[in-house]
DNA sequence: CATGAATGAGTGTTCATTCAT
DNA sequence: TATGAATGAACACTCATTCAT
C-alpha cells in the first residue's frame, strides 16, 4: 500500500516461515539459526546471506507478516449502511480473526514487546499498534459525533482490553480447553469456537465502554 | 500458610532477585548466568551450587515469588458486610494491585506462558493459575446463588479479560503513557494512576459481565 | 576389506592422531578438547563440528586405527608349506609387529579396558578381541586336528599370557630400559630390540602351550 | 618393616579406601574429590585438609595399599626343604593370589604406568617393581646356583609376562567369563577359579622358561 | 549465486582448592 | 579440628557469523 514491501523469493520467504514458527514456539534467543536453517531446509550460512543476521530475519519476519495484522477501517468508514456499532463489531470480528489465523506472529508480538531494549523490531510493532489505534480512534469519533457513543472514552484502554484478552487466550487456550473439558475437541473447530466466543465476549463489553455511562 | 515454603539464605534471594530482574528484560534464553552472577554480585559459580543449574534458579524464582500472585479470597467469603458485587471490586483491586507491584515476575510470566513444550515452570504457572481461578468461582457462584449474578457466565473468558487486560497495560505502559502524553510522569505515580484507571475499568466490565443480561 | 570404513578427511585425520597421541599419554579424561585442538592445530570447535563430540572423537580414534590391530589369519590357514606351529609363530610376529608400531593405540586399549562402565568403546574393544580370539582359534584347532598340537588348550588363557605380555612390555618398557642397563640406545633400535625378544620369548611360551603335555 | 609407614586415622582410611575403589573403576581423572567425598560418607574439604591435594591422596592410596604388593621371598630363601623350582611356585601363587585380592589397587597400578610424565605416584611404582625384581632375582640365582635353573634366563622379561598375564586377566576377566560361559558362576568362586587356573598356567610357562634350554 | 568449512566468543556447568569460622 | 561457603579456572560444547571457493 504506503509502504512499498521488500520483495522475497520463495527461498526467503522458506526461511521467513520457518523462522516465525520457530520464533514463536520458542522465543528468538530459544531459537538457534541453525534450527531455522533445518526447518527451512537450506544452508546455515544462507541465513546471513540473504538476511544479514538473525536480528534482521526477525525483521524481515515482521515485515512480511505484519500487514495481516493491520485494522482496516477505511472502507468502513465510507460505508453508510452500518450503525457505528456495527462498524465497531465489524472490527472487533476482524481483529480476533486476523489474531486466530495468525497466531504464531502474534505470538512473537506479545514476546518481543515484553523486551525491555529498544531495538528496530520495537519500533516496528510502536509503529504497527500506532496505527492500528488511529484506525478505530478515527471510528470512535465518527461514532461520539453522532452521539451514538459516549464522550468519555479512553480508547487506549479499550484497544488495552481488545489487544489483551485476544492476546491472553492465545496464550493460555490449552488452558481454556482443559477448563471447559474441550481437550478432544479437533484444534480447527476449537479455534472456531474461541473466535466465536472471543467475539460476542467482546462486543458485549465494547457496547458497554462505548455507549453506557459509567 | 498451606505450603511450606523453601527457606532461601539472604544470598540465595538476592541471586532470584537479581535473576527476575533479568529475566523480566530478556527472557529466560537471553539473560546468561554469568549476567546473573554481576546482577546479583556473586560468583558464577554459586548459582550452580546454590540451585543446580539455571533451570532450577528459574523454578526458585516462581517458588519465592509466586505467593505474591495469588489471589486471597478466603476472608473475603465470610465477610457478610459485603455484596457480592463488592467483593469482586476487592478482588479486582487486589489483582491489580499485585500485578503492578510484581511486574517483573508477571512479565515472565507472560513469557513463560508462551513456551510450547512443557517444563517444571509451565507446571506452576498452570497450578497457580487453576487456583486463582477457583477461588474466584466461589465467590461467582455465591453471587449466583443469591441472585446478584446471572446464571450464565464464561468465568475464564472474564478472568482472560481480567489477566489479558492487565498484563496487556504491563506489556505496553510506555505506549500508553506516549497515547496520553504522559511520557512526563514521575514512574510511581504512573504506577499509580494506571492501577486506578485499569481497576475502575475493569470493575465497569465485571459489572457489565457479571449483571447484565446479554 | 568386509567392512566399509569411513573416509575421513586430512584435517580430520590430523585431529585423529592428535587425539591418539594425547590419549595415550594421559587418558580421554586426562585430556582435554583444548589440548587436542592445540596438538592438532585446529580450532576447538572442529572437534565438535567434526565428530559431534570427545566421545565420539574417541570413536572415531577406534574406527581409523583398529584395523591395524586386527589379527589376520585367513592367508595363513591355506598356506600348506608352513607347519602349524609355524604359522602360529607367524602370527606372533604378527601380532608384537602391530603391538609396537602401534603403540599409542594399544596404550589406549589398555586404558579403555579398565573403566567399569560399559561404553561405545567398550563395546568396540569387545569385538575386536572376539575376532582376534576367533581367529586364532581356528589355527590352533587345525593344529589340534593334525595331531601337532594337544588336545586341552585354553586358547583364552594362552592369548591373555600373549596380550598381557606385550601390554605389560609396552606399559614398563622404560623399567625395562633400565633394568637392562639400556638407557642410552637409540629409541628405533630399542624397538627392533625387544620387538625380537619378545618374539623368540612368546614362541618358547607357545610352543610349551600348544604342545607338551603338562 | 623397614618403612616407617604413615599412621592414618580412621577416617583418612576410609576417604583412601574409598579413593581407591574409585580410582580403580573410573581412573584418577574420572573420579572427582566429591565422587570420593560422597563414597567416603565426609566434607569434600576433608581430602584437601588431610592430604593436601587430590594428587597427594593417591600418593597416600599407594602408601597404604602397595605393601600388599610386595613379594617376600626371605624366608622362602632359608627354606631348606623346598627346591628353587618349588620355591619359584609358592612366589607365583603368593602373587597370583595378591594381585587377585587386591584387584582394586593393581587397576590403579596399571592405569598409571601408562602415564607418561613423571611423578611421585610413577616413582613409588617403579621402585615397587625394583624391589619385586630383586627378590626373585634372588630366587633365580640360587636355583642357578645350584644347576636347577639353565644359565640365560631374562627375569625382567619373565616378570614381564608374570606381571602381564595377570594384569591383562584382571583388566578382562568379564571377556574371559564369556569366552568360556561362566557368566553365571558367582564372583568368589571366579575368582577361585581364575587363581587355580592363572597359577597352573604359570607355573608351566615358568618351568620351562626356567629349566628348558631354548 | 550458493555453501561447506571454519572461527572466536560465549554458553551452562564442574573442577580442585581455599576461606572464614 | 572440621566444614559449609565460596572461588576462579577450566570443562565440553554451541553460538551467530565469516571465509574461501
Amino acid at each position: 500500500m504506503e509502504k512499498t514491501a521488500t520483495e522475497f523469493t520463495d527461498k526467503q520467504l522458506a526461511i521467513i516461515d520457518a523462522a516465525q514458527k520457530l520464533f514463536a514456539e520458542s522465543g528468538f534467543d530459544g531459537t538457534s539459526v541453525r534450527d531455522i536453517a533445518h526447518e527451512a531446509g537450506i544452508n546455515v550460512a544462507m541465513i546471513s546471506y540473504y538476511f544479514g543476521s538473525k536480528e534482521k530475519l526477525m525483521e524481515a519476519v515482521f515485515e512480511q507478516k505484519a500487514n495481516h495484522t493491520r485494522i482496516k477501517v477505511e472502507n468502513l468508514l465510507q460505508n453508510e449502511n452500518l450503525s457505528p456499532l456495527e462498524k465497531v463489531n465489524v472490527l472487533i470480528d476482524d481483529y480476533v480473526d486476523k489474531f486466530i489465523a495468525q497466531q504464531e506472529f502474534h505470538r512473537i508480538m506479545i514476546r518481543e514487546q515484553l523486551i525491555e531494549k529498544n531495538n528496530a523490531v520495537a519500533t516496528l510493532i510502536y509503529e504497527l499498534k500506532k496505527r492500528n489505534q488511529d484506525s478505530i480512534k478515527k471510528l470512535i469519533h465518527e461514532g461520539q459525533k453522532g452521539g451514538a457513543f459516549k464522550k468519555n472514552i479512553d480508547i487506549v484502554l479499550m484497544m488495552t482490553t481488545l489487544v489483551g484478552t485476544v492476546s491472553q487466550m492465545i496464550t493460555s487456550q490449552r488452558f481454556y480447553r482443559e477448563m471447559n473439558h474441550l481437550e478432544e475437541m479437533p484444534e480447527p473447530e476449537f479455534q472456531k469456537y474461541i473466535r466465536k466466543k472471543l467475539s460476542a465476549h467482546l462486543k458485549n463489553l465494547f457496547k458497554v465502554i462505548l455507549t453506557y455511562e459509567a
